[in-house]
DNA sequence: CGGAACTTTGAGTCACTTCAATCGGTGTGG
DNA sequence: CCACACCGATTGAAGTGACTCAAAGTTCCG
């Protein structure tokens, strides 16, 4: 297995040279299959190496001290899943797969070294700059939406992801999560989650089940929590720098 | 005015050569100040240089459809406002003052030139990986704790947060926040804001008036929480890279 | 066929919201 | 020096969205 897909990634934020290129895909990138819900980094882990996904789906959460998990991010192919061990030993929250993951693994040195290279720094700089701002789309969301929008607007958000990385077919894709993953993501109760899911599809704007996402009016879907797509950046327009 | 605050911050990610500190040393910084309560980057902005706050206090917000505000992040000196302008011409959240402050601008192809210097990039990454897990923290806060227990985390960020810049006398610090902002930071309205407040209060955990925080129990408001404050990565210890 | 995990639904309760009014401090003009 | 306006803080009361508890229905898999 080779670092094509995180190679793609990394372009999308900007040119990376064919320097940079050719000591990207030389890197021979150990790589793992891991099962569905396998928790494979846990807060506290002491990290030798950093991951990336290649392939299938997963996400970032912390369990709170009162029990309660929260999932703060989905992690897609080409992501990785674990830059901030750069500064911190041990992890400070968790990620586990949500369907059968390859994850590619980077020798924490190596990736320092990848960091001497401007170009590689910048790519993943950009790649954090875009992961704050979808960050910051959530705190609005938890914050400020009721139930059913917070929901809606999940949903727009992976359907746009999704889309891009070319995932979504028939305006339906794969999103692995039960109602209650789901809960934990909108900060919800499954009894609640399962209610406002029931809303949204009596207006006819979608169907979940076992793990797949039909979306059957996407405009109507925006207009529940008005959407905007513009912290995604998707364009991959960039200016200087 | 110079880059000064601006370099501490950058050396608490990791040793900055001397040649970097020259290079940022010479760069003169354009600075401004700005009056309490000034929007100065409003979402939509084309901007043409990242501003650096050099001192005061700010804010980062979202203004939703529905009217209703988030605020998504507090600005210490030495923080970047808007190094997310890297990567997309128009800004896709606003930036408020809250209280008077003094702002550096740095032009964007200045900005540029800086990030092909490796250890500048790698710092800048590094404090976005911090940022990313406050975010994150945040996104816990919203989802899964009650108000009072919200506010209390807040607070306790907040507290070790300014300590660590040395704003913080007497275990009481500025936090020139009006109570709908603190509503607006924890998704409460203003009533509830202001009764959960009180019960802080009544717990004779800290006071808040005109925009100052006195802790008065800081075991107290931790227990309250259950906080935990390894994600803000105080100790500036970092591995390798 | 049995069991486990997930989904669905109903009922009662509570945390938080909205509405509405008052109170206190501060700045301003007469 | 007082009257007034303004803004933020405070409090009470009523409404509701989301929670918890409880039970039954479904799907999947060994």
């Amino acid at each position: 297995m080779n670092a094509e897909v995180f190679i793609r990634k990394l372009e999308a934020f900007g040119p990376i040279s064919e320097d940079d290129q050719l000591y990207l895909s030389r890197m021979r990138l150990e790589c793992r299959r891991i099962a569905a819900g396998k928790p494979f980094i846990k807060s506290g882990d002491i990290l030798g190496h950093v991951h990336i996904l290649l392939d299938g789906f997963a996400c970032r959460y912390k369990v709170l001290g009162s029990g309660r998990r929260q999932i703060s991010a989905f992690i897609l192919p080409g992501d990785f899943c674990d830059a901030h061990s750069l500064i911190l030993k041990a992890a400070d929250h968790s990620i586990t797969t949500l369907c059968d993951c390859a994850v590619a693994y980077v020798a924490r040195d190596k990736l320092a070294e990848m960091l001497e290279r401007p170009g590689i720094a910048k790519a993943l700089l950009f790649s954090s700059l875009i992961e704050e701002s979808i960050l910051r789309e959530w705190i609005g969301n938890l914050g400020q939406r009721n139930a059913v929008q917070k929901m809606a607007h999940l949903f727009c958000e992976m359907y746009f992801r999704m889309k891009i990385v070319g995932l979504v077919t028939n305006n339906s894709f794969e999103l692995p999560l039960s109602q209650a993953e789901l809960g934990d993501t909108l900060g919800l109760s499954l009894v609640h989650t399962n209610k406002s899911l029931r809303k949204l599809r009596e207006q006819n704007l979608l169907t979940f089940r076992s793990g797949k996402l039909h979306v059957l009016d996407i405009a109507g879907l925006e207009k529940v929590c008005q959407f905007s797509s513009t912290y995604l950046h998707l364009e991959g327009g960039r200016p200087s720098g």
